[in-house]
DNA sequence: TCAAAAGTGTTAACTGTACACCCATGC
DNA sequence: GCATGGGTGTACAGTTAACACTTTTGA
């Protein structure tokens, strides 16, 4: 018989910049320091429905793309008893940012992931096993989208992929070849207050990416 | 607190198809049906180690590639008692078919993807999942090798790869591909006793890969 | 007018794909 | 000789990568 918690990495991206949510423990022997949010697993709820529920508690956040990263078992990961965690990684996006409800007894905050705290237990190996399967799967899969407002611009996507990936890209090439794939709707509307012409704003279309993924279609780059 | 186990989904290649590896129950509300080999978490053991260890106890193999697939916890999984199983996934090589050692009160045995038997608990769910994961690995990283002898040809790659990932591809062009990565290692060996010309054999040279990977290389298809 | 970013066009290099073909071997 | 698979060559289409360029806007 073992104690089982889950644990969220929650990514967001804000000017540009890839950021995690950490909350400050306060109590505990853990007290004042940062970790993941997570909690127990409850009898009647499945992993999943526990990283659910723990996210909307501490963040009030209902609806997001929430997928489970790995099981950490290590005997020792947590002192004193042993306690085995899955954690679960979920994507938000900036009209999020302003929903979360602090906890009553408990500080939160959003961390740039280069400028990271340390961090409780074994959640560093956690926070970088994510940061690994983020890079690996905004490649494949266009999941970046649901780090951006719902309505964005061509080059906050770009700015989005650099940010992950740590790398420069070819302004023409990127947008050739994001609009190549079909799966941007251009929006009948542009940026505003900006002190330069105002990018068009676009959309991703889900269900088009459905439609394409049953004709074999794989989304790369 | 709860009941965790661990389940191995072990894939292996013969004669051109894919197999897994399942056990009859000998004991049980399961007995006499067909399910993955898995084992209960011990005190002081890792799931990882919980996997490796029932590995070599069920099949005498330890030197594999064992990967963790993902932890399956409906409340319902499993019969009157709640269990959480993390299902681990290995692959292996025909030389270590022989190697393996029937269980006293279990049958084993291998069984085409295609022609699985109905399985206990959500044992079919751990397979799909499996497989997903194991056609996507096998397309970007260069796993499909430990499937296959030590010493193979570039036919029996192909086919392996045709029969993982359900394709047919074009010789000539697969070759090509395959040799200009470097990955392969010509040996000064040929295939014996075949009614054509012989093939030459290749070696998997991992050392290779390593290095190509830490300048930034990456396997594909 | 200038800075900043939007957006277009044009190349050359590289890759993927399809398919024609010759080679070696056992029966 | 013929069936079977080993192995090479080639040519076109499509994609990628690099970079020069024009456009629009607010300050």
């Amino acid at each position: 018989m073992h104690n089982n918690t889950v644990d969220n990495l929650i990514f967001g991206c804000e000017e540009d910049t890839l950021e995690i949510f950490l909350v400050k423990h306060g109590q505990g022997q853990s007290r004042g320091k940062w970790g993941l949010p997570g909690d127990w697993l409850l009898e009647g709820e499945s992993l999943e429905n526990a990283a659910a529920r723990t996210l909307k508690e501490r963040t009030g956040i209902t609806d997001v793309y929430l997928e489970q990263l790995h099981t950490f078992s290590d005997v020792d990961r947590y002192p004193d008893e042993r306690v085995i965690t899955t954690a679960f990684f979920a994507l938000i996006r900036p009209e999020s940012y302003k929903t979360i409800v602090g906890e009553t007894e408990m500080e939160v905050k959003w961390f740039p992931i280069n400028k990271l705290p340390k961090l409780i237990f074994d959640h560093k190996e956690i926070v970088e096993k994510g940061l690994e399967k983020l890079k690996h799967k905004v490649r494949h899969e266009p999941i970046g989208f649901s780090l951006l407002p719902k309505k964005f611009t061509l080059l906050q996507l770009q700015n989005l992929y650099e940010a992950i990936l740590e790398t420069r890209v070819d302004k023409p090439n990127f947008r050739r070849k994001m609009k190549k794939m079909q799966l941007l709707v251009p929006l009948e509307e542009k940026q505003v207050g900006v002190a330069h012409r105002a990018a068009n704003l676009y959309r991703f279309d889900e269900k088009v990416y459905r439609k394409l993924k049953t004709k074999g279609f794989v989304f790369e780059l």
